[in-house]
DNA sequence: TTTATATTTCAATTATTGTTTAACTATTGA
DNA sequence: TCAATAGTTAAACAATAATTGAAATATAAA
């Protein structure tokens, strides 16, 4: 990863607003392959934008402001379903920046911290 | 570690400059309690901030900001050695903010990165 | 259809960041 | 002491980023 996808990325996610977005989204994430229980309401997983919203306390068009900065980063995508359009969150592209930051920021002087596998 | 902190130390991180200055202090880490082979110049390791200016091609003044809020933000430390101010990296910090986003961000959900003691 | 809901887009505005230049402080060495 | 070196600070400016409110788009429901 180059520094400057890095620090776009990191960007991304360095601001209040969209860090908890992405809390919010890695507490809905349904791993794929899994199928969520019943009474589960979005197949998938994920959060409607309004959801988010209303959750965060944001109003509708600075979230979607956010939301596209994420995408366009690639820690979130999204799918529409009906007239909402379902955020989720991108796990690979985090574990990848995070991958980023232990080897080429810590490298071995950060001994006690290792990527398992 | 509360969200505030971490969009603050990501901000630190989230401009190329700063996370170049970081990369370049990680190089140049040495261990506590290793002491570094003969020829070695900085004991204790670290680059004095005139180096790091250099080395990035910035200017002293623009650096000096950007080192000053990755020291507000415990990312790097420095002492004064002479007429210069060594800067060194602060990995602990970094492992800690890691630490975050892998057990925050990632929670159960990433599986595959763990953080190994 | 018409109306209501969900979300995005745009323009205007405000707030936050980063760069530059010049002045300032501290330390060393002639 | 005086000049040179190493860094920091402060003010002015430029560039980016975030919020707001209104208008636009798309889908669903009456």
């Amino acid at each position: 990863m180059e520094v400057e996808r890095v620090v776009s990325a990191l960007s991304a996610l360095a601001q209040e607003t969209r860090l908890q977005v992405f809390r919010e989204l890695v507490k809905e994430h349904v791993p794929s392959g899994e199928s969520c229980a019943s009474g589960c309401t979005s197949v998938g997983g994920g959060l409607a934008a309004g959801e988010l919203a209303k959750r965060l306390g944001v109003s509708a068009s600075s979230l979607s402001f956010h939301l596209k900065e994420m995408q366009w980063n690639e820690l979130v995508s999204s799918r529409k379903e009906g007239r909402s359009v379902i955020y989720s969150a991108n796990l690979p592209a985090m574990q990848g920046l995070l991958a980023y930051l232990l080897e080429d920021c810590c490298g071995g002087a950060c001994g006690a911290a290792q990527w398992k596998t």
